[in-house]
DNA sequence: CCCGGCGTTTGATCCACGTCAACCCGCTTG
DNA sequence: CAAGCGGGTTGACGTGGATCAAACGCCGGG
């Protein structure tokens, strides 16, 4: 918990429920919306909720009826089948969505869990659609962001299919380390919300291979990593390792 | 190529590029529309194209326009990254939709070849936004559609991340019959369409692991395999095999 | 009918990661 | 302050699948 952190969902603690007035709005929202449309979104979004760390914000099985939008903190998604195995599909981030899974179905397919204390919007998703109906630069953004998961899950299907471990782990905290530039926090030098054993899950590695390369980039001077801070040392060799051809 | 599909794509060449008289409707649309939308999603698809094995439907890099609904034929999509390493994301086979993944950024992010001879229609993007608007059931629809993309792929994560090689071969198959069977063709024969080769690069694999996997099936009595011919003798086996705890 | 090529099969060996186990460290609790 | 505990690290060893290599079978062409 950085002292960062702790401001920032302090001053959240303050603002209204408002989308035109929430700091997040260029993630959230499609750009340029005039004065009306605005209004009209800041009555889509009609509840808050407040999750402590642990917390579910959804359950698979579970009906589906809204999509959220984390306010602040942290969140993972898995998913489990019969026989006990589960993995992480993902992890989220503050101006991130969640529950997109849920659509198809309308009922989620995977468990959404607050890795830290969090608040997140709830949007209703047929007041989504309606409104998206109305307002055209609405609907493509929401397209997009639909898209956008599509394609990171390309990605890790990418990762998962031909990288070997130290690529993976590569890779993932160069992501974890754009997205937390995006949102105005330091690239270089982060605290991971999740455990080994989470990170190998999304990885598709033991927590053990995950220590391992932990250790190893630091041993290498890649990194310095102190149990859940992280430092990155050497971004552009973190880059090559991540593209290194197989031996 | 059997008997079946060169009838098929026969059966093609007579009709005209109307949705509302494609027998693929049930799987492509919205049920329950009623004379004067489907008029309108007749002219939504504008063009159908036609492509010969190894052909390419769009290529990463270029830019995004329409979207495609296979007609006829089989396809593969996959994404390649600098080092040369690249990673089949998904086979598509009639009724189901490609290039939702350009949506995102207006440029194509892998490519899509036919995998046989094909049949495409062509739904541009920007009138699919428009219609969607107009017809609730429509855009709906294609929520759906895409949300069901993201649920796949986590699939295919779940697979890649915690699956044995028998295990996913064996999920691998079981998911082809169900779609075989979803459009009046047996789930217990056909012909696969791509090689080991490409079933490995999808299923985070070498060819040869394919193979072996593909005779031990057969050493078994779950499978008989003659070249790209697959009969399925033993479903409940692959089922079993499949959610099968590792030792 | 023979030839050449490509996709596939099969065998032998190797190695990255999983497994099992011990131990450590920082934190909480009585 | 001791005990307990959950998460993390590290080491020794085992193994599933990759790699390397050879041979096969189908198929089209001369």
């Amino acid at each position: 918990m950085s002292t960062k952190d702790a401001t920032t969902s302090l001053a959240f603690e303050v603002v209204k429920t408002a989308c035109s007035n929430c700091n997040l709005r260029e993630l959230c929202l499609p750009i340029g919306l005039d004065a009306d449309d605005l209004r009209k979104v800041d009555e889509l979004v009609s509840t808050r909720r407040r999750l402590k760390r642990g917390d579910y914000l959804y359950r698979a099985g579970q009906g589906f009826e809204s999509i959220y939008a984390v306010r602040s903190g942290f969140f993972k998604t898995d998913v489990l089948i019969e026989d006990g195995r589960d993995q992480v599909t993902g992890f989220q981030m503050t101006g991130e969505l969640l529950g997109l899974d849920g659509i198809s179905s309308e009922i989620h397919t995977c468990n959404a869990i607050a890795l830290e204390d969090s608040e997140v919007c709830a949007i209703p998703f047929s007041h989504l659609e309606g409104l998206s109906r109305q307002i055209h630069t609405l609907q493509h953004h929401f397209h997009q962001v639909m898209s956008r998961e599509i394609v990171r899950d390309h990605g890790v299907m990418m990762l998962l299919g031909t990288m070997r471990a130290e690529e993976r782990l590569a890779a993932f905290l160069l992501n974890l380390s754009q997205r937390f530039k995006a949102r105005g926090y330091s690239p270089a030098e982060f605290n991971l919300r999740m455990s080994r054993d989470e990170i190998g899950s999304y990885l598709g590695l033991k927590l053990e291979t995950v220590s391992r390369a932990f250790s190893r980039f630091q041993d290498e001077g890649l990194l310095s990593v102190h149990q859940r801070k992280i430092r990155i040392l050497n971004t552009a060799g973190l880059k090559k390792l991540m593209s290194h051809q197989r031996a």
